[in-house]
Parts: C-alpha cells; sequence; structure tokens
DNA sequence: CACCTGTTATAATAAAGTTAGAACAGATTG
DNA sequence: CAATCTGTTCTAACTTTATTATAACAGGTG
C-alpha cells in the first residue's frame, strides 16, 4: 500500500490517509470491489493506530466511497458512471469556493486556475486528456 | 460587515472567518489598502472571542493576504499584478489536490470539474467572464 | 490626556485527535 | 469444528487544538 503518513503535520492523520485512499481509488491503482486492507494491518503497516484507520475508512463511507460490510471488511464502490449526486456537487463547490477565492486573492487569473486544475485532473486520470 | 459565523460548524471559527473575509477580499467588497475592523470590534460583531479574530488575522498574514501594522491595525495588501508566487502556487496545488481527486470518484469528468471551476471563479469576479 | 490599537501572558474549559487495551460476534479458512 | 481474521464497541488516558476569559502593556490617534 503506497501511502505515506506524516506524523507531524497539521493535518489529521486519518485525513491523510483518506486523502491518499481517494487519490489511489481516482488513478484506478484501488479498483471497484477490491477489498481495502484490514484495519488492523494498516494501522500496523503504518504505524499508526486501529482507530485511526477505522475513522478514516468511515470517512470515506460516508462519502460514499467504499463500502465497510460489517465483521468483513471494506470494498471500493463503483466510481459512478451516472455522475455525481446533487449533495456530491455542493460539497465540492463549498470546499473549492474558498480555494478559488485565495487564488484570486494571489493574483490568479481565470486561465492560470484552469490550467492548475486541468494539470491536477491529468495527473490522476490518463485519459482525461 | 457581512460575515456569517456557524458555531456548531466542524470547521474552526478562525478558518471560516479567514475564508469569508478572503472571499470579501477577492470579491472586491474589502479593497486594497482598506482598514479591517479592529480585532476587539469584529469580535463583539460576531460574537466570538478577541483572540479568535486575532487568529484569523494572522492566518491571513502568514498568506501574506493583509498586513498587520503593530498598535495600530491591519490593511488589505495589494493583489498581487505579477502573479501568485511559486510557494503560493504549490500551495493551491496541494489543497486543491484531494479535491480534484474525489471529484473523480464522485463519477465527474474533466468537463464537469472546470465547469465548476469557472462557475466559482465568476462569482466572484464578474470580470473574468 | 483619554481612547483605541495590537501584543502578550496566564488560565480555564471544551473539543478533537490519537493511542491503548480489551472483549464481542460474525466471517473465513484450514 | 477450531483457529484466525474481521469490524464493532467500550473504556480510558493523553495530547493537542480551539475557544473563551481577564488582565496588563505600550504605541497610535485625536
Amino acid at each position: 500500500m503506497f501511502i505515506q503518513i506524516e506524523p507531524t503535520s497539521e493535518i489529521p492523520i486519518y485525513t491523510q490517509l483518506a486523502n491518499q485512499l481517494i487519490e489511489l481509488i481516482a488513478t484506478g491503482t484501488l479498483q471497484t470491489s477490491e477489498a481495502l486492507p484490514s484495519v488492523r494491518s494498516l494501522a500496523a503497516d503504518l504505524g499508526v493506530n486501529m482507530h485511526t484507520v477505522n475513522k478514516a475508512y468511515h470517512e470515506l463511507e460516508k462519502k460514499n466511497i467504499i463500502q465497510i460490510i460489517p465483521k468483513s471488511g471494506a470494498v471500493v464502490n463503483e466510481i459512478s458512471s451516472t455522475g455525481p449526486s446533487d449533495s456530491q456537487i455542493e460539497h465540492i463547490k463549498q470546499v473549492m469556493k474558498p480555494l478559488i477565492a485565495e487564488s484570486i486573492v494571489y493574483g490568479m487569473d481565470k486561465k492560470q486556475i484552469l490550467s492548475i486544475a486541468t494539470s491536477l485532473i491529468s495527473g490522476i486520470r490518463r485519459d482525461e486528456e
């Protein structure tokens, strides 16, 4: 599992973990229906507590990105082919809004911001041109 | 001052404040060289502690968005006409990356993501088309 | 000189994050 | 079937962060 945790970061460990898992799923490194490592084994791998990994998994489950099957394990949900739900769009907008505002204050224009977004998308999905 | 704080939010008050101040600056509602309200008066307005406002101001100062003049007050810095610094670009990328990954997992494609970014930019800067 | 400013210090409280250990019960496997 | 692995739940302790509360200090302003 290619995950790197920075214990001294101001970003909570479970958030770092959730973010990196999302990236692995977005890139296809973790594929649909693939089982995630057990909370215990991943915790041991990363040198963190079981409950911390558990919290990260439940964050992903709240977002409908993985499915936790009680007493069994967690598997990656399929990436929606029908596109995002309204609430998912709303959530993305809400998080992206202050980031866009910050970019503008830094002197970026529309072209620069979209260029960064585009390069990040390309970095994740090669088929997205 | 058109700021709305949600005390029950999981987002820290000082972050909510900093984000909304950034928006006000990005939209031009708060203009370059304009003085921000004193930490005491804004704290009284919002019904929060002086130190909480102070922390928000220092967050903005760390990002070079405002300038705090000791014993005097805080003023809005000019929006860079030469564009963002490398470290500012790096910071934006770092925050935007997991958000893009999440969007992709939700089933958004490049077009949809850029469309959301574009609408947010337009919502802040009318002159950006 | 009053008053407002940010600064600093101390303190107390509450909430969040992290770790720890144990026990339970369903699922899996040999 | 028995051993093991799984997520779940509970309690507990600890650390850090966030928030509020006072108070005092010193420069800026009118």
